[in-house]
DNA sequence: AAACAAATTAGACAAGTGTATAATATAGGA
DNA sequence: TCCTATATTATACACTTGTCTAATTTGTTT
C-alpha cells in the first residue's frame, strides 16, 4: 500500500550528492569527493551503493575507459514528496495540522516560523 | 547525531497497539487479536517483536502463570515527536514551511486544510 | 609487449529485521 | 499424578544494509 520504497540511509546520501550535482554524468571520483570522503567510505563501498541504486532504477551508468559515469533517472522532489506523504500518513494520519499540533502544541513555534507560515498560507489562497 | 532510533515497521505496529490500548498490562492474546491477526503473524512472531521492544527499553513484561503481560514504558507522543523532528531535518532542512511548499507548492492544499491550518496558526499567537 | 597504477568488480560478512518451526513449560482435567 | 492443550522460549533462516578485501580490468609507461 505504500507508494514509495524508502532508500537506505547510505544510498539516500549518495542520491543527494547526485541530485545536487550541477554536472550531469558524474564519475565515482566526483562522488568520493562529495560524499564518500566525509562519510569515510572506501571506494568499493560507494560503488556498491551505486550498484544498488542502479538496481532500484534511480540511476543508470556507463563505463568510459576505466571509469564509470552515473546518470540520474529520478527526481529529488518527487522522491521526497513520496516519502513525506508516507511519513505523514504513518505518523500523523495524513494531517499537517495534526503534525504541527503534536510538535508545537504548547505554543513553542518561533514567531519567525509562525510568520513565514502565515505568509505561505496567505499566498495559497 | 540523530536523537531517536526509529523502530522497525513491525515493532512500531506492535507499539501502536500497546500505546493505544486502554487497559494496562496486556497479554500476548490481546496483541494477537489487535495486530497479529491482521498482519497474519503467528504467535512466536509477535512475541519476538515484543522481546525486541523490551530489549530496546520501550516496554517491560511480567509472566503470570503461563501467560506473559506487557507494560508500556514509553510515550507515544514523545516517540513520534522525535521521529518527526529527525524526519524534518533530514528531508526538509528542519522547516515546516519548506515541507509544505514542496508538498503543496502548486496551490493544491484543500481549502478545508488551509482553514484548519490558519485556525491553528491564529491560536498559536 | 611487460609492468604499473588506478579504477572497478566479485565476493564476503556482520548486524538488523521479518518470520517461523521445534522444543519446553505450565494450568487443568482425568 | 499423568496427560493434554496452550503459551512461551529457543533457534534458525532468509533478506537487507553497511562495509570491506581480494581479484580483475584497462589506460599508460617503459
Amino acid at each position: 500500500m505504500d507508494g514509495i520504497r524508502r532508500l537506505p540511509d547510505a544510498e539516500f546520501d549518495v542520491m543527494v550528492a547526485l541530485w545536487d550535482s550541477d554536472v550531469s554524468p558524474v564519475n565515482t571520483a566526483y562522488l568520493m569527493e562529495n560524499v564518500g570522503k566525509q562519510k569515510g567510505w572506501k571506494a568499493p563501498t560507494l560503488i556498491s551503493f551505486l550498484s544498488r541504486l542502479e538496481e532500484r532504477g534511480f540511476i543508470h551508468s556507463e563505463k568510459k575507459g576505466k571509469e564509470r559515469y552515473y546518470f540520474v533517472d529520478s527526481v529529488k522532489e518527487d522522491y521526497i514528496r513520496g516519502v513525506t506523504f508516507d511519513f505523514l500518513s504513518k505518523y500523523h494520519s495524513g494531517s499537517f495540522v495534526k503534525m504541527m499540533d503534536l510538535m508545537y502544541g504548547k505554543n513553542s513555534m518561533s514567531s519567525k516560523e509562525l510568520d513565514e507560515m502565515l505568509n505561505w498560507l496567505q499566498q495559497q489562497y
